[in-house]
DNA sequence: CCGATGTTCATGCGTTTGCATCTACCTCAA
DNA sequence: TTGAGGTAGATGCAAACGCATGAACATCGG
């Protein structure tokens, strides 16, 4: 006899359908963040770009840089362009590597990512804090993490180390 | 024993924490899977209005739409309307709203998503499947739709206008 | 040392997006 | 019925994006 047709579906079905809450969740919420009156300042993906800068303890690599936030490289790289020329980024040729170019927050692109991030993890705070309960929070950051950290299972090789 | 403050500042950093995960998670996968040779018919977007339309019974409103695709009304307006053009989605007033839109995937935009909708189905149940077990899924699920709230929770610290 | 190949970021260009605004329609109170 | 106010979607326009490609440098085999 087969499987039992109730809820039972195959690991494909699973994947999807966690996929898609995934996404569904990501949507909702950018939605709601994004309607909060606190980007005046700076846009969302401005603030994505400060915010892993700010996260950095020395200056990143624009290809590094471009692993974290979701736009193609050129967008990128001009996003980059334009918070130089605002005073918020530090573009500086890479001393080991003359192709590239290491960033860095400017002491004002610092004060800017904690004036605006301080605004924003309150909205994450009520919303996120709002829907799930302390050891719910815990386990979707692990399970997203693991999702994240995955190595590829066909394509080119990466470095992983240095 | 008490400790409020510090309850709430530990449950801030959980909620942070927790979505800064899951947009990670969310960025380097959207990465992987638009890096996939399946986007030269319709691109990850105009994918993601076909699955959502592809859901529906029944034609949706533009607005309806709107809610589920990370993009202004304008630029989703044109989006729809270069669907429409090319013949994968098919707008009709709405009889009970003169203002609105009704919105459906004509026969070719069904066959489309199919299409597309397969192999990158394959995509997502290879990531997700090699990262998470099956238990983990479903977890993944249930948190992610809570966390997508299909109700709004009552007593918001923001503006009560409803 | 040298040329071939790969990598990193920048630039040209057509397309798409967001903001502000407009039009058309709905709702509701007077 | 009518007009004020609200809502749904479309449109003008400048800004931003993605794709293709270029320029500069790195790497490696011969």
């Amino acid at each position: 006899m087969r499987g039992a047709t109730m809820t039972r579906r195959g690991r494909g079905h699973l994947a999807n359908d966690s996929w898609e809450a995934l996404l569904t969740a990501h949507a909702v919420l950018m939605k709601r963040f994004a309607a909060a009156p606190i980007w005046d300042e700076v846009s969302m993906r401005e603030y994505d770009v400060l915010y892993t800068l700010a996260k950095q303890d020395r200056p990143i690599r624009l290809g590094e840089l471009n692993r974290n936030v979701l736009l193609s490289q050129p967008a990128l790289s001009r996003l980059v362009e334009r918070l130089a020329d605002r005073g918020l980024v530090e573009r500086a040729p890479d001393p080991a590597d003359g192709r590239g170019v290491r960033l860095a927050l400017t002491e004002a692109g610092r004060e800017q990512q904690r004036r605006t991030g301080r605004r924003h993890a309150a909205d994450v705070a009520r919303e996120v804090g709002a829907a799930l309960g302390d050891e719910e929070m815990r386990t979707l950051e692990a399970l997203t993490r693991k999702l994240a950290g995955q190595d590829r299972p066909s394509g080119e090789a990466e470095e992983e180390n240095r």
